[in-house]
DNA sequence: ATGCATGAGTA
DNA sequence: ACTCATGCATA
């Protein structure tokens, strides 16, 4: 095994991936003064800043670092919000939405009663949005649509997307939430529900009426205490936490193979009983209270999280697995869809093309944490807005933790699970999608050649802008 | 599956 | 202004 255990050089402990990008960057001789205050930016012109990423990995080495993978114990204060968050979603949606309040704006679905359960659930996607017509291109239409769901939940009136009981211009209930302030109840949550049977009281979603209109939707908010609970357990699992998962419990012990494992294993049974990323991420709604995009849960399945949010996560996820597989009719229970309109004008995705893209990898090669100067500079460069370019570096260095070998779990915050080095875009045209990546390096030294030894190659081959790559290797 | 965006919390 | 968690929108 390499090390990583006690990085050579204690000192890169503190840096993060981008962060000894940098200094390795700023090796690369016309390219300090990047960030510095002398900013010349030549885009295209990419040097090969010789290898960066000096992390090894620890392919299914079982990094056993005591270190801290638990961050429950001190820093665990992201938790904590989440799981406040858990009743309280974000400002823009309905309840939050002044103009909506108590009107519709979110809004959303319906349960289904078992009745209606197709074989499988799976297309639900397709089934509730019929290949649709989104018609957010414009950034006119954020102005001017008041009227229509704003983006990506327009439906043709009439369309049967509500032929999953998912309706987008139902009411929200606001009385459907407000007990949430005072769900109390902390205790359940080592107790979960053991191994729930088919019909686990959290899990049938539909009372009587459907379960939606009534307060008792989220079963008298089991669900989020559950959540917090856990949160709350996690550190010291004082609990019993009887049957079935021990969820708590098992954060303490998680591992990255324990995740892997997991990850794999909740892919191959979620697509075996027939569930899509997205039914999954409403299934924990369901059952928690708290949902999740397929994006996150296809992140989860991908290993794409950081190592404490995989934490988080895997138990609620855990526990899904267990009730679905104990399930009967797992596609019973979790028809339920909640739907919430969000009425946020949020801003058109930008979509860089691949030449500015590459520019902006190019920049990022440089100078991975441009000043506000800098990113004036970069964006009158590529006319690009301010805005635009900020985020975009924004986004790649939270891409590349999340490449990033979790060596630093002591050091950094042991923030993500994923190890690879981010594929740095320019090695020389060397990288390809797919192709190699970067081995086991030592923080020292940077190795311009790259292992292709990861055995997660799903996982890297993303880390390279397809544009960029075309640029630089050909 | 992933690029770009948002927002809370924090330094 | 940054990190991190998360999600919409899209390829």
């Amino acid at each position: 095994m390499t090390e990583r255990l006690h990085s050579p050089n204690g000192a890169d402990c503190s840096s993060r991936p981008y962060e000894i990008n940098r200094a390795m960057y700023s090796q690369t001789p016309g390219m300090d003064g990047l960030c510095g205050a002398s900013l010349q930016f030549a885009h295209g012109m990419l040097q090969d800043p010789s290898l960066l990423f000096n992390k090894t990995h620890f392919n299914g080495v079982n990094p056993p670092p005591p270190q801290s993978f638990f961050p429950f114990s001190g820093d665990f204060k992201s938790n904590d919000l989440q799981t406040a968050d858990f009743m309280q979603p974000r400002p823009w949606y309905p309840f939050a939405a002044p103009e909506f309040t108590g009107q519709v704006a979110g809004v959303t679905t319906a349960a289904q009663p078992a009745n209606i359960s197709p074989p499988i659930a799976e297309t639900r996607e397709q089934i509730k949005m019929p290949s649709e017509v989104k018609t957010e291109k414009d950034v006119d239409e954020y102005a001017n649509e008041d009227n229509k769901p704003p983006s990506q939940f327009n439906h043709p009136p009439g369309t049967s997307s509500v032929a999953t009981g998912m309706y987008y211009s139902t009411p929200w209930n606001p009385s459907f939430w407000p007990g949430l302030p005072h769900i109390t109840a902390p205790a359940n949550i080592s107790q979960a529900p053991p191994t729930p049977t088919a019909s686990s009281p959290s899990l049938s979603p539909s009372p009587p009426g459907n379960g939606f209109g009534s307060p008792g939707f989220f079963n008298g908010g089991s669900a989020q205490n559950m959540a917090s609970g856990q949160a709350q357990t996690a550190p010291r699992s004082s609990g019993s936490s009887s049957g079935g998962c021990s969820d708590s419990e098992e954060e303490e012990n998680l591992t990255t193979e324990n995740l892997e494992q997991f990850a794999k294993e909740l892919k191959h049974k979620r697509i075996t009983l027939g569930f899509t990323q997205a039914d999954v991420g409403l299934a924990l709604g369901n059952l928690y209270g708290k949902m999740f995009s397929q994006t996150t849960i296809c992140r989860f399945e991908a290993l794409q999280l950081s190592f404490k949010n995989m934490c988080k996560l895997k138990p609620l996820l855990q526990r899904w697995l267990n009730e679905a597989e104990n399930s009967e009719n797992p596609q019973d229970m979790y028809k339920i869809e909640r739907v919430f309109v969000d009425t946020r004008k949020r801003k058109r995705r930008t979509s860089l093309e691949g030449t500015v893209r590459s520019a902006l990898e190019s920049y990022f090669v440089k100078c991975p944490k441009p000043n506000t100067l800098e990113i004036t500079h970069i964006s009158d460069d590529l006319g690009l807005e301010r805005d635009v370019v900020r985020v975009w570096f924004c986004n790649r260095r939270q891409k590349g933790k999340r490449l990033a070998l979790p060596f630093d779990d002591e050091c950094g915050d042991g923030q993500y699970y994923e190890q690879s080095p981010p594929p740095p875009p320019n090695m020389g045209g060397t990288v390809l999608p797919g192709q190699g990546y970067p081995g086991p390096a030592h923080p020292g030294g940077a190795h311009a050649l790259y292992m292709p030894t990861l055995h997660r190659p799903e996982v890297f081959k993303n880390a390279l802008h397809p544009g960029l790559v075309g640029h630089l290797t050909s």
